[in-house]
DNA sequence: ACATATTTGTTCGTATGTATC
DNA sequence: CGATACATACGAACAAATATG
């Protein structure tokens, strides 16, 4: 393990216990080695490994029973699909048994370069801006900014709050239909402000997409910005160019 | 700060600089605000920040002149275009003076099931991986596992020694055509042997994408895994379903 | 050329957290 | 549980390079 490195070598051992799991390495059983076994397998004391043991089971990856062992607490990453004609909403559906959605604010600003260049408007042209957190099963899974043209949307905020999804507000708003252009994927160590609202622990990972989506006609309806748990969630994305469905 | 956060405070600094300059915080001038002013913005003292930027001057993003000051060194993120007929080394193409691949091992292994399903082919089946590190300017940017089918590709590896990309032993092999049918993405903190080969310090993050390539007609062609140092580089998912031009 | 302010570089000391044994 | 070594963080002071008028 790397000393000087910044992170803590019980850190290192969490992260790479994590990793594991996440690969399935200890599926058949659902058990972890033991302490030791773990100590002579990461070439660290036995404390280290309580210390990252102590962490993940904070996080409730992990479950210690004392005189049993340490197991796994089956959590498997949420698959997030992205594809022409993904829906935020319906998404995750099916994956868990609760999904909530939450408008932390919404704002009317003048557009920045990045928004006005997505939504094809001027710069300082106005637009609205939802604020939102979500949850799958009570778990905070990712937080997201949608951007409007505020000129053409100008009381989106008021029915997301009374509808709850984009999708159902675009529709009542007279959108039929749109699909998704272009999605920008990066990844990221998570700002404090977002370690606070996904319930993250410090130098956890986030995935981050920025996304467009257009009429039928090419027009731009929405830019958007989700910030993902990187621990909770992966990105499946579809290159078949699927038949329509409304 | 988060202390006893298993990451020290200087490393979580240096990830809120290099975060903020991404987010193009620092664009006028190309420089960082003083050191004074960088410990009051983040309540640490100067020493932390300058353990932050002295990480950062190491890693090549930040250039440090005494009585002068501390300025970016302009390295933008290269833009890797992902979309039903996305070539590997068309992609970055452009971006970067020098693209250059090495081949690290080629093994003839059977597939285990992850693989296998893939590919659909049968677990156990024996499969073909080649293992390659790319380099951009000569910097590391990816790390890649392409598997094949080792009945239909057995000398992939022979091949692509000489040709040195994955679009040119496929075409050599007599298919002309294929397209991407599914890509997933996820993040996670890099393993030590990853953080070796892509030379990334410690903490670093890495973007993970699983693809599947088949022929014109569905047959399975190559599964690979690709691990991308997250603060290089970007994943462009173009969703328009393009006209093919071969 | 000069004095002064600003900015980075260095060296003390001290306290706390981390990792091993 | 302590004993020990090392890394991390803070505070103060001073040195060296640069910028400004």
């Amino acid at each position: 393990m790397e000393r000087r490195s910044g992170i803590s070598v019980w850190r290192q051992i969490a992260d790479r216990i994590r990793m594991a799991i996440s690969a399935g390495e200890f599926d058949d059983t659902g058990a972890l080695p033991g302490e030791m076994a773990l100590a002579r397998r990461f070439q660290v004391n036995r404390h280290t490994v309580r210390s990252a043991i102590a962490a993940l089971a904070n996080e409730g990856v992990l479950r210690v029973e004392q005189g049993r062992g340490t197991f796994i607490v089956r959590r498997s990453r949420l698959k997030y699909p992205i594809g022409r004609r993904t829906r935020f909403t319906e998404g995750l559906a099916g994956q868990a048994r609760a999904l909530e959605a939450r408008l932390k604010a919404v704002q009317r600003n003048p557009a920045d370069a990045e928004v006005a260049r997505a939504l094809e408007l001027e710069t300082g042209a106005p637009v609205i801006c939802l604020e939102t957190l979500h949850y799958a099963d009570g778990i905070p899974v990712s937080s997201a900014r949608n951007w409007f043209d505020a000129e053409r949307f100008p009381d989106i905020g008021d029915l997301y709050r009374e509808l709850g999804s984009v999708t159902a507000c675009l529709k009542r708003l007279g959108v039929a239909d749109y699909v998704r252009i272009s999605t920008r994927v990066s990844a990221h160590h998570a700002e404090p402000e977002l370690l606070d609202e996904l319930n993250l622990s410090a130098g956890a990972v986030v995935l981050k997409t920025e996304g467009v989506n257009a009429e039928m006609d090419g027009r731009r309806l929405e830019y958007s910005v989700t910030c993902f748990a990187a621990d909770r969630i992966e990105l499946d994305i579809d290159h078949t160019a699927r038949q329509f469905s409304n």
